[in-house]
DNA sequence: AAGTGGTCTAGACCACGAC
DNA sequence: TCGTGGTCTAGACCACTTC
């Protein structure tokens, strides 16, 4: 305790175990506290700040979860060792993301058939081949422009309201946000050439593209699997790290 | 309190708050309560649980740190509505990724000049023009294949020791990955052509490549900007999303 | 006005693991 | 063994916002 601490620190401009966890995050960005540096423990850290154990842990316990810090019980708690580069990346869905950029939206409804998994749908979708499947192809227009080309399978086993859904009218991938929230994801990233998505994209068939591939699951039964591919030249996928889940 | 719960509940098999957190997602990733579902308050939770506030409190802020809900004071915790994904991306250290693929590392500096910033490399790196820096260009390679191009720029101003390292002995990244470590950093993936990359890489030009970019602040100076090319046919990256930071 | 979440306290017991 | 973090309690005051 320093001087006036009774009880109450309501949240003056900053919570105090905000205010610990971003002095501990300065010193090890700054480089003051390097990898493997330990920090004081608990009990120095509530001497040092006057306050109670419990406000220190929330500051700690936070920072090792961002992964800045490593906490072993005994040792102490160690300035964590990075192995590289990670990052939070937004995926957002398509017609928001272009009204967003202030562009008019439409979409093409390409293809849609409601079929059995075949082979090749069950291992993409991860379901039993026979199951039954909706398997649609689309276009996202910007501006009247080609913006990306989705190819998706829905698994109707799972989402059995989307066979009565006309995908021409509002895109699955907004539909499924709303009528199937909440999921679990895999994400892939590649580089590709344009090939066979050359003509909607109304690009050169070598035209680098972006496509990203997702799997969605609910409670370990996948939902649907989605192909995105866009123009290179049109687009690219941003992600910032922040040390500290801020 | 429903029987016996004096004081301490130490962590058998898993800790309460953690029970309570995962209760919780597992309701919204089922769809039982949906977007916009409000979720009972923390003092009818801590009823249901027999456990104290602290305790509900912990597992909700968590929830709310990842996303999954939204709490207002007075209004009560709600479940979040999702628009789009969101996923970890990680990207490894290139030579860590290669050997821990159980492939053998080596690389290949191919320039390496030490000047003053042009008006093209203060506008990569964010300085001004003018500040020394070092350009460099590698080709990182697995099992004797060229498996990526790298150039990259290094601000001499904020990592001055940089200047005496011998860049062909170690790769630039792996090198401040240890030295200058806990950056903050701003990533950009896009597709583009093999173009100037094509030679190294042993592409034809038109191939699709994965490009990453990535420019490195600390504190706010940039430290450095690279460019990362991976043939599109041999790399991809992979994100997962799990609804709450487990 | 009242109920909500946000924060904080001053204790407590326990498990783990470095010594 | 014993200091460390992990967890939990039963209170408290406050700010905010909806009612």
């Amino acid at each position: 305790m320093t001087s006036a601490a009774i009880q109450p620190q309501p949240e003056p401009a900053e919570a105090l175990h905000l205010r610990i966890r971003a002095d501990i995050e300065g010193r090890i960005i700054s480089g003051a506290w390097p990898p493997g540096y330990r920090v004081p423990s608990e009990h120095e850290l509530m001497l040092q700040y006057g306050c109670s154990r419990m406000t220190v842990n929330k500051a700690l316990s936070r920072l090792a979860d961002s992964g800045l810090l490593d906490r072993r019980r005994r040792a102490g708690t160690f300035v964590s060792r990075p192995r590289g580069h990670s990052a939070v990346l937004r995926l957002p869905d398509v017609p928001d993301e272009i009204e967003r950029g202030g562009r008019l939206y439409r979409f093409d409804l390409l293809r849609s058939s409601r079929r059995k998994a075949t082979r090749a749908d069950a291992r993409l979708l991860l379901v039993d081949p026979g199951t039954p499947i909706l398997a649609l192809a689309c276009r996202h227009l910007a501006d009247g422009e080609p913006f990306a080309f989705e190819e998706r399978l829905l698994n109707l086993a799972a989402v059995p309201e989307a066979a009565g859904v006309d995908f021409s009218r509002e895109p699955a991938g907004s539909w499924l946000l709303r009528h199937v929230p909440w999921t679990d994801a895999e994400h892939r990233i590649m580089a590709v050439s344009a090939a066979e998505y050359a003509e909607p994209l109304a690009l050169p068939p070598d035209a680098p593209c972006l496509l990203v591939e997702r799997r969605t699951l609910r409670e370990g039964a996948s939902i649907t699997h989605v192909r995105q591919v866009f123009p290179g030249h049109l687009h690219h996928l941003d992600a910032s790290f922040r040390p500290a889940g801020a």
